[in-house]
DNA sequence: AACTGCGGTTCATATTATGAACTCATCGTA
DNA sequence: TACGATGAGTTCATAATATGAACCGCAGTT
């Protein structure tokens, strides 16, 4: 996939790959499986399995002896979390956001085609999104991700949908072209709207994020039931969105007139 | 550090070590500064943090070019997170921790001012608690919920208990001044214990199982009969509570702060 | 302009990872 | 209970792979 393999580096992609294996959908391997699925020898796997597991990376089943992901894996990935500055910065506008609208509010940036939720914050309603951080929704389907796709130079965005669009209810926009008529307004008016696109009932409006290099780096989002944003409620809480993502982006440096 | 190093995983071990470096004190790395804290040849470490690069386990500040962890270790995190749930993770310890002692283990979580039993694990004698998984007790009157509330902020402590502590036996502790006494007591010994304070001739101790986030997510405990938990015996299990608690919680990620 | 410190690159070398073939343990089935 | 199948783990000759000393060139300092 990522071309130019820097060389002396084959272990370490191997290794990556290896643990990618480990999907929500199928987060226990045996050996010989894993190594078929990765493509890789079943020794080769074991002999870098084996190193994952030491540093604790991997772990196993006592019983099975089926690999799973260990706890080094959560601590790194809490680190991460932890010390994204981007994560720091948003922190504020997300809990004034959630507390002004009364729905959950998140941060998410793309890992390829999906968007991956870095933070969130609970609304005060009952009935709402569950807490997600670190989970991934495909791209096309949330507002975050229309904000996220619609400001990456077009030949890249498409460069990303290689496999058709994913439907996930009747509403998910399945077609490419189409998908980039909505980017373009999505840039136009600064801001991307979900309406029942990813899942029935779920509604939610999403701006970007600029650093001090005026490049979109993640997005904001407000979603909840239709029940409760509807087109006349919407505009409003898109507003604040809009004003958040504003916010955040000037903590990291961004200014809206284009110098240098 | 670990010894035996597997053969032909030199690499592996490096590219952690290399991850590793990355704590919450010390979150970004210039190249140089990285090799050497890590002490790596210098292109050695180019090589591998590119490759780490590559696959997202890293990124770069744009302009600094300084190195910090990449979305790739958030979602790693994120699924070892939600595959290594508490009752996979635990399992093993309660097997070995009734085994070991006879009694029946617990794995325990807080639902408002009352614990619920997730696991449990039965005892080898006969005269034991009976199976109880997903049934609930009030946590004042439980070792389990002398703990899930010992580490909590105390006003949400408070605010949990808006109605007079319920006596269950001339044990209960039914003044708030005087659980919070207690609580003080669980947390400054890190293990609680109940002595016929639900049930009379009912003695458990548990032990806070902690997140990777340094959060009481859970408690385990051991429960029997009063006769055979007596104060020299009971000392005992105690520790191995404890013990089976900090292990649980090593697999989850938990990192004991004097470390790093 | 010269200096310093850094990220990044080159390339000959042998250390290192590789994988086909193997053994051993386990489990389901006849 | 024996037997075959499956999967974890090991061995070892091989060359492909990672290695690191020395190098370049840029950016910020003095």
């Amino acid at each position: 996939m990522t071309k130019t393999p820097y060389p002396g580096t084959q272990s370490i992609r191997r290794a990556m790959s290896l643990l990618k294996a480990f999907t929500d959908a199928q987060p226990e391997w045996g050996l010989t499986d894993l190594a078929q699925a990765v493509g890789l020898n079943k020794t080769t796997a074991y002999r870098l399995m084996t190193a994952l597991e030491n540093e604790g990376m991997v772990a196993r089943d006592v019983h099975t002896s089926a690999y799973h992901l260990g706890p080094g894996a959560i601590v790194l990935g809490g680190r991460a979390l932890r010390t994204n500055d981007l994560h720091i910065t948003s922190r504020a506008e997300l809990e004034e956001l959630a507390g002004d609208t009364g729905e959950s509010a998140t941060l998410e940036i793309r890992v390829d085609c999906d968007v991956l939720i870095v933070d969130q914050v609970q609304g005060a309603h009952v009935l709402g999104a569950a807490q997600e951080i670190a989970t991934r929704w495909p791209a096309h389907a949330t507002s975050t991700g229309k904000v996220l796709l619609a400001y990456l130079p077009v030949t890249q965005c498409e460069e990303l949908f290689t496999v058709p669009l994913v439907r996930y209810t009747e509403k998910t926009i399945t077609d490419l072209a189409e998908l980039q008529v909505e980017l373009a307004q999505v840039r136009a008016q600064g801001y991307a709207t979900v309406h029942e696109e990813l899942e029935l009932g779920f509604v939610a409006a999403a701006a970007p994020i600029f650093n001090h290099n005026a490049e979109v780096i993640a997005a904001v989002s407000i979603g909840g039931p239709g029940a409760r944003l509807q087109a006349s409620h919407l505009q409003g809480v898109v507003n604040q969105v809009i004003q958040a993502a504003k916010r955040i982006s000037e903590r990291l440096g961004f200014v809206n007139s284009n110098s240098d």
